[in-house]
DNA sequence: ATATAAACGCTAATCGATAATCGTTGGATG
DNA sequence: CATCCAACGATTATCGATTAGCGTTTATAT
C-alpha cells in the first residue's frame, strides 16, 4: 500500500472532515475497531488520530469507554469570546502595518462570505469567515498568537454560529460586520484596528448569548446528542 | 501488573518532569524503544505518551524521525509574552471580587516565591510564580481562557525565565513585582486590576527580550542541544 | 581523492492478537 | 417483584512482532 503521508494524519483528516462537515454530531462514538475496519486499517493509527483530536478538543475520550465527539456545552460556546476577542485584539493591533499587502484577500474573503449567505449555505461561509480573521492573525506575524487561536477551533466554532443563526434569525447576514476592520486596516491605526476587531469579536460574543439565552443551541448542534443511551447510541462505522 | 491509571499517562508524568527538571535537555532525543524498555513496558503507551507531549508542545517528532525535546527559540520565547498579557488583563478584569477569597493564598504564593528566590532555587520559585497566576485565572471562572493560558507552557516558561535571570542578574528579584497585583484585587476594580497584571507580564516580556539581546538565553537552556549529529547525538533511556 | 550507488542498521509506523476493563444482561435469591 | 451478583459482550489498553523509511556507511568506480 503506498502512502504519502502517515496513516494516523488520514485518519484524522477524515475523521475532522466527518465532525466539521456534521456528519458525525456531537455525541456520536467513535469506536476505533469499527473505524479501522471501515478504512481498512488496524486499530493504531485510528487510536492515535483520536488522541490528536483530544488534543483539538474536537473528541473527548473517557479510559476504557472510548471516544466520542465532543459536545460544546453553553458555557463554553459563550466563554470563547472574550478570550478570542483580546487575542484579536492584540492581531489587530500587531498586524495593521503587514494586513495592508493583503486587503485584496480579506476583500475576496468577505465578497465569498457574502454570496455564500446568499446561497444560505453556512458551511462556506463559515470558511470564508475564518479565512478572513486568520489572514490577520497571520499578518501579525507571531506564531505562538497565531497557534493559540488556532487551538480554540474557530472554524468549528464559527460553523455552529452561522448555522445557528441561519435558522434563528434568517435575515441577519454578519458578513458587513467585517467591514470597519477593512476600513480600519487601510487607516493604518493600530489602535483602532485593535479595537474594531475586538469589539466585532466581543458582537458576535453578544449574538451567542442570545442564541443561548433562547435555548436554540442544542437544536442547531446536536439532534445526536441524547443522555439516554436506551434511545439512542450512535455507532459510527 | 496492577495499575491505578492507563500506562500512556504515567510515562507522559515521568517525562514531563524529566523535561522539567532538565533531565532531558531541548534537542535531547526521546527513542521509544530505549524508554519502553527502561519502564519495562511495550511501545505504544511511550508512543501515546509521547504524542501527547508533542500536543503540549514539549516535543516535536519528524515522521519517521523521531521525537526530541522540543527547543524554544529565542523568537517564541519573546512572543509569548503579548499573548499572556491580553490572556492575563482579561482574567484580571474577570476576576476581581472572586479572587478576594484567595488574597490569603496570592500572599502566600508571593511568600514563598520571595523564599526560594533566597534560596537561588529557581524551580522552586517557578512553581509559586505560577501557582499565583494561576489563581487569579482561575478565579476569572472561564474554562477556555484557562485552558488557553495552560496551553502556553507557563510553568516551563517561567523556569527558563527565572533561572536564566538568577544568572544574568542575580540580584534581581521578580517577587515583589506581584504587590502591585495583589492591591489592585483588594481594590476591587476590575480596569486596575487587568491593567496591573498586563503590565506585569509585559514587564516580565521585557526582561525576556533583554536577555535575548544579550543572546544568554542559550546558555541557560540547552547545553544539550547540538546541530551537529556528529560531536553530540543526546540518547535517552 | 572524489563522487555515486548499494547495503546496512536504527527507528518509527503499522499490524494482529491478547489482556484488562466497563456496562449490561440475565439469573438466582430473598 | 425487587435486589444483588456473576458471567457475558463490547471496547479499549497493551503487547510483541513485522514492515517500511531514513541516514549513514561501505563499496565501487571514476
Amino acid at each position: 500500500m503506498i502512502q504519502r503521508v502517515v496513516l494516523s494524519e488520514q485518519v484524522k483528516e477524515e475523521l475532522l472532515d466527518g465532525i466539521m462537515s456534521g456528519r458525525f454530531k456531537p455525541g456520536d462514538r467513535l469506536v476505533e475497531s469499527q473505524i479501522a475496519k471501515r478504512m481498512g486499517i488496524s486499530q493504531s493509527p485510528v487510536r492515535e488520530a483520536l488522541r490528536d483530536l483530544v488534543a483539538m478538543r474536537f473528541v473527548e475520550v473517557e479510559p476504557h469507554k472510548g471516544a466520542r465527539v465532543r459536545k460544546m456545552d453553553d458555557r463554553e460556546v459563550v466563554e470563547v469570546y472574550p478570550v478570542r476577542a483580546r487575542l484579536e485584539e492584540l492581531a489587530g493591533q500587531m498586524a495593521v502595518e503587514r494586513a495592508q499587502a493583503h486587503i485584496d484577500d480579506l476583500e475576496r474573503a468577505v465578497d465569498k462570505m457574502g454570496r455564500a449567505f446568499r446561497d444560505r449555505d453556512a458551511r462556506t461561509m463559515a470558511h470564508w469567515d475564518v479565512r478572513f480573521h486568520r489572514t490577520i492573525l497571520e499578518a501579525a506575524d507571531n506564531r505562538i498568537l497565531l497557534e493559540t487561536w488556532n487551538s480554540l477551533m474557530i472554524e468549528a466554532r464559527t460553523y455552529l454560529t452561522l448555522s445557528n443563526l441561519m435558522v434563528r434569525r434568517p435575515d441577519v447576514d454578519l458578513t458587513p460586520w467585517h467591514h470597519p476592520i477593512i476600513d480600519a486596516i487601510r487607516s493604518g491605526d493600530p489602535g483602532r484596528c485593535g479595537a474594531e476587531m475586538r469589539k466585532h469579536v466581543e458582537d458576535i460574543g453578544s449574538v451567542m448569548r442570545e442564541a443561548v439565552a433562547e435555548g436554540t443551541l442544542d437544536a442547531t448542534q446536536a439532534e445526536a446528542h441524547d443522555s439516554n443511551p436506551l434511545r439512542r447510541e450512535a455507532k459510527v462505522g
